[in-house]
DNA sequence: CGGGCGTCCTGTTCGC
DNA sequence: TGCGAACAGGACGCCC
């Protein structure tokens, strides 16, 4: 499952090919790709220019459109040559020409970058760069995109903002910091992960914390997303860099998938697992309060 | 507007 | 052993 550290290493990863020019553009499955986009094909020819995210939403920005992706739950983009197999569910190609100019240009010659889906979560729209994309976020006239709450590694998610937040919502506090129209970015791992570290029982109604605890949750869930992204994020199944190769950041889970094992942090009670909002959240009775 | 639930989808795991 | 059922999970749309 692609959060935030996942989607930021998918990013840097494209990030590495930008100035690379589209030659062309290959898909399969247009129930991935939303109502209003504009054809794909648009961007054959166009060179990749700059990569953005926010939240879990990751933007291409090309000459004159944006290409905003959502990996879903098991969306992957593998940068491969094309004489490689494609995985199984690859729903979107995009061939690429090399970088243009320089001894390196042919390097990328016969390379693609392929989006890889089998649940189908994800999720594709391509858009033509408005003025708002040049005079202040790009992509914030994309309506998905303009109703997210503050990226989580921002600092415009702080402990004021959120207890705030929270302040207005007797939901788990589990389940409130996973909607992303009050912070963008978290999701299921780093949740239980977040809230072990905060020490604060993810069963509690938001609007039980107090601002310390607010701020305390808030300083979490960055600490462990920062340090996720160092070890190129959590795999688990099918979450893959756009080499191929999987992140490490699972072996520094404390909580998450591991009912009944010791907790690692009184070492005298065991992990619970518990169900929220048809989610499993894992947690410390004794050290989350 | 907040909150709860159904829906989409397929690889994996479970149960008899 | 094998096969079908249940499950997992992000975000949207619908309902109250």
């Amino acid at each position: 499952m692609p959060e935030l550290p996942e989607v930021e290493c998918v990013r840097l990863g494209i990030e590495s090919v930008k100035g690379v020019q589209i030659h062309k553009v290959e898909w399969n499955y247009p129930a991935l790709w939303a109502k209003e986009t504009v054809d794909p094909q648009a961007i054959e020819s166009q060179k990749l220019i700059n990569t953005h995210r926010k939240g879990k939403y990751l933007i291409l920005e090309f000459d004159r459109h944006l290409l905003l992706l959502h990996l879903g739950m098991s969306g992957v983009f593998l940068l491969q040559d094309s004489q490689v197999e494609p995985r199984p569910h690859t729903h979107l190609v995009l061939k690429l020409k090399g970088k243009g100019h320089g001894s390196d240009s042919a390097s990328l010659n016969g390379w693609e970058l392929r989006f890889s889906d089998p649940r189908k979560f994800g999720h594709l729209h391509l858009i033509e760069k408005g003025e708002a994309s040049a005079k202040y976020s790009v992509g914030d006239e994309f309506e998905r995109w303009s109703k997210l709450g503050p990226d989580a590694l921002t600092r415009s998610f702080h402990g004021k903002y959120f207890f705030e937040k929270c302040q207005k919502s007797i939901r788990d506090i589990k389940i409130f910091i996973l909607d992303q129209k009050v912070v963008a970015g978290v999701g299921n791992i780093y949740a239980s992960e977040a809230l072990f570290r905060a020490k604060i029982d993810p069963t509690r109604p938001a609007n039980s914390l107090n601002l310390t605890e607010c701020t305390d949750l808030a300083k979490a869930a960055k600490w462990i997303m920062k340090k996720s992204v160092e070890k190129r994020g959590t795999t688990f199944s099918d979450y893959r860099l756009t080499n191929g190769k999987g992140g490490s950041f699972q072996s520094f889970l404390k909580v998450f998938q591991k009912e009944n094992e010791t907790c690692p942090g009184c070492k005298s009670h065991q992990i619970l697992k518990v169900e929220q909002d048809k989610r499993s959240t894992f947690y410390c009775r004794n050290c989350q309060k």
